[in-house]
DNA sequence: ACACTACCAGACAGGTCTGTATGGTTCAAC
DNA sequence: GTTGAACCATACAGACCTGTCTGGTAGTGT
């Protein structure tokens, strides 16, 4: 079977086909929302074929998981990038990434909140990888504000998460120029210095 | 044409079927997302002919724009209700609102935030209802940070904000539970005592 | 008696949705 | 050269989508 052949090994190698349709999914579905967006238009727009999309996902749902669990991969591995820093200069970089993302030109708000508004069954994947996700967020903050010496990091941290989920918000909805002057003084009051 | 006949005046007194077709869309809309649920279940569920739907509105947007006005309504008709007090203790029953939302059963996070997960075009007259909502809110947190004292109300205000989002969301998707004694953590760093 | 309004019931058009099935092509391994 | 994997193209089934249309019924004002 070659299977100890390293130099074709298809699971270090992603084949074309899965990448392009992934890509394409992820930029629909963020851009459009994930009802509003068809398997015909994800094929037709990747160049797949439909037997080849369910050949590599048994069910549209599994390529929201799959989209998902990605954007939730790239997250921590940028976070995980970030050079080591005191934790209020981290949890500074960490929140900075909000205003640098809503920035961009395209920016639709969060992915995981956004998919979470057309997911209603708590128990489904697609909400499952969202409670990784905001779990790992969760932890984060956490352990910094522990090692920032915080006399509650969990209450500080819930404070932290629901400060990001909604400075996402007027980043998307309201003015994202506003957002890196509400990241500043939000961490000013929210952290305990007092 | 008897306009001036008080008795029968259609405009003061909503008709049942209409009644009918904004709460079932109301429940359904809310519950499900807007994009999953369709006309056909909506009419069926209000008892209502198809019809009778599309001459009290023109297209399934207009139900959608009634629904978010209505509860828009139905929000400042609640704080408008608030017994007048000092604008600290105004603030925290505004925000105190959350948490007994998200009490509730069946809650689901903010009608609007999950609206405009659904509808990408910010020009659409959706949005532009969810920018009155926002709108409203944070000039309601402005003016009572102002006579407050607050030196900066506008940017306390817009994180009061991102605080309701971010705990309506934390409601909705962590723990509704812990939220009470977020707001008031919340509350006690973001308003300046300092 | 008559017209008008509001409503219900259901068929219909044209499109889109997910998921399955059929058949043909390319390419690499052996 | 043969086999088999990965892929493309397309048709299909069955359901659902929005919105239009026809026709019938109940009540109300004149």
């Amino acid at each position: 079977m070659a299977k100890s052949d390293s130099s074709t090994d298809p699971a270090s190698a992603p084949l074309p086909a899965r990448r392009r349709l992934l890509d394409t999914a992820t930029r629909l579905f963020y851009a459009l929302g994930i009802h509003a967006v068809g398997i015909d238009r994800i094929i037709a727009e990747a160049g797949v074929a439909k037997a080849t999309f369910y050949s590599h996902f048994p069910s549209k749902d599994d390529l929201v998981v799959a989209y998902l669990e990605e954007q939730d991969r790239i997250g921590r591995a940028a976070v995980a990038a970030l050079p080591k820093l005191p934790p209020r200069r981290m949890l500074s970089a960490i929140l900075g990434r909000i205003s640098t993302a809503g920035m961009a030109g395209d920016f639709r708000g969060c992915p995981f909140l956004n998919a979470a508004a057309e997911y209603t069954d708590p128990v489904s994947p697609v909400r499952r990888a969202i409670d990784a996700r905001r779990a790992w967020y969760h932890g984060v903050l956490r352990d910094l504000l522990a090692a920032d010496g915080d006399p509650a990091p969990e209450v500080t941290a819930s404070l932290l998460v629901a400060l990001s989920d909604g400075l996402l918000e007027i980043a998307y909805l309201d003015d994202p120029r506003s957002v890196p002057a509400l990241i500043e003084a939000g961490l000013a009051r929210l952290l305990v210095a007092r």
